[in-house]
DNA sequence: CGCGGAATACTTGTATGCAAGTATCCACCC
DNA sequence: GGGTGGATACTTGCATACAAGTATTCCGCG
């Protein structure tokens, strides 16, 4: 396993040169809100879009130099993001991107799994305007994979199973299941360029709405049980294909 | 409603004098770990039992000064608690103790539920020693109740639960479940006076492990359902009890 | 007495400097 | 050549100084 060498990369356009006055990090403040929060995020969306990879190591002096910042905004998002463990800090020796901890997948999986079935117990019987909804963000997936846009049809992955949650009421319990699904997000990245899968995935998307929309709720609770299993089932093949990334 | 005026107090024997060298810390440093997390830690404790309460305002130099750290520890232990919901930062205003938001009480009590439901399913059928372990927990709990122990009496509820979701295979969720539930937890606390109602929640524990042992999976569930939203079901009665710590 | 405005005293956000510890690398010795 | 020790170059943790903004308070005025 090669390490990926300090070059972090976090912004596409990163290492703007060395201009960078500090003064447009004031102004981003002022209409953007904390650098803080910014960096935050960014690094967040860098970490589960695997544009820094597992177990890359990452430097808060490099990273604030490449993001224009002083350290202090910088280490608090690390401080956030270990919080949520997406990164593990070592006092006195380093911060790497975590591992993708099969632990935690697994952990995800039961959690998302059980509180989607939880979740669309209310929210059946589904209303016709509600089913449509649902159907043409699933028919907009299919233009996705159709035009080879694998990140918009990940989106759209997301906003269907939202949508789910918010018909159902609980749509906070959403915003838990992403908090805890972060390690199981980088891993579906991995099998993205699977097309074939990604069909078969939004066929499963098209029965899990066909039950709802016939209130069948046995049927949509066995088809989310099996939509959610079906990525980490893969991780054997995964930890083969990608050693390193796994722990 | 009476602000609390500013005075932190988060440590029992807080405002130890202006005497205290910077270099106390850098030895509690080497012992301890992070300074950081010390200080996050005192003050999720402090908040979730309810010696910060809902509503009172924070100040980053106060508690700077009482605990004896400068401000950068105490603002990444803010940060994450932010993160964590039971703060709210107002930029360039100031920092308070989040109130109880009631639509996260409920989305935790859903998560709480669900995620127990689904958990007991995988516990049981449970082993004679398991059950002894679990009865022999709610019997410290009666003890805990008839000394007038009511923090020891928390601590044993939360042991109980995770025990069971340790049984179930399924610990991990337990963490998640405990991230959630702070806002609950503080409900908590406030009926925790009552002490006819911990001894009802001590029969509820009773039966709910009555049915695991038994086997009997659809009692479990009924009786966890039950469990889970007794608190909640308070609301009404707590928001006109304590007006100003709910939202 | 009521109202307006400016100075003031707070707040959090950011940048920078220093301290402490660890891993690495290179020279030196056996 | 192999091993060992020390200097060096990194790392993160903490403290402090400064910047920017907001709420308050108090004084002056009508």
């Amino acid at each position: 396993m090669t390490p990926p060498a300090r070059s972090n990369e976090v912004s596409g356009s990163a290492a703007d040169g060395p201009r960078t006055p500090a003064l447009s990090v004031i102004e981003r403040a002022r209409r953007g809100g904390r650098t803080s929060d910014k960096v935050f995020e960014q690094l967040m969306e860098a970490i589960r879009g695997l544009r820094l990879l597992p177990g890359q190591p990452l430097s808060e002096t490099e990273l604030a130099r490449e993001l224009g910042v002083s350290r202090t905004p910088v280490r608090e998002a690390i401080a956030r993001l270990a919080d949520a463990g997406l990164v593990d800090v070592v006092p006195q020796v380093g911060t790497t991107v975590s591992v993708i901890r099969l632990a935690e997948v697994e952990e995800a999986r039961f959690i998302r799994e059980s509180l989607e079935v939880a979740a669309l117990k209310d929210a059946v019987p589904l209303s016709a305007a509600d089913a449509a909804g649902l159907r043409e963000v699933i028919e907009r997936q299919r233009k996705a994979l159709d035009a080879g846009d694998l990140e918009g049809f990940f989106g759209l992955d997301e906003a269907l199973h939202e949508r789910i949650f918010t018909l159902s009421g609980h749509r906070g319990a959403w915003t838990t299941v992403q908090r805890t699904k972060v390690h199981l997000d980088r891993m579906r990245r991995l099998v993205l360029p699977d097309r074939a899968l990604i069909a078969e995935v939004i066929a499963e998307h098209d029965g899990i709405v066909d039950a709802l929309e016939s209130g069948d709720v046995a049927t949509a609770e066995r088809r989310v049980r099996a939509h959610a299993g079906r990525v980490p089932h893969l991780k054997g093949e995964l930890q083969r294909d990608f050693p390193g990334y796994f722990a």
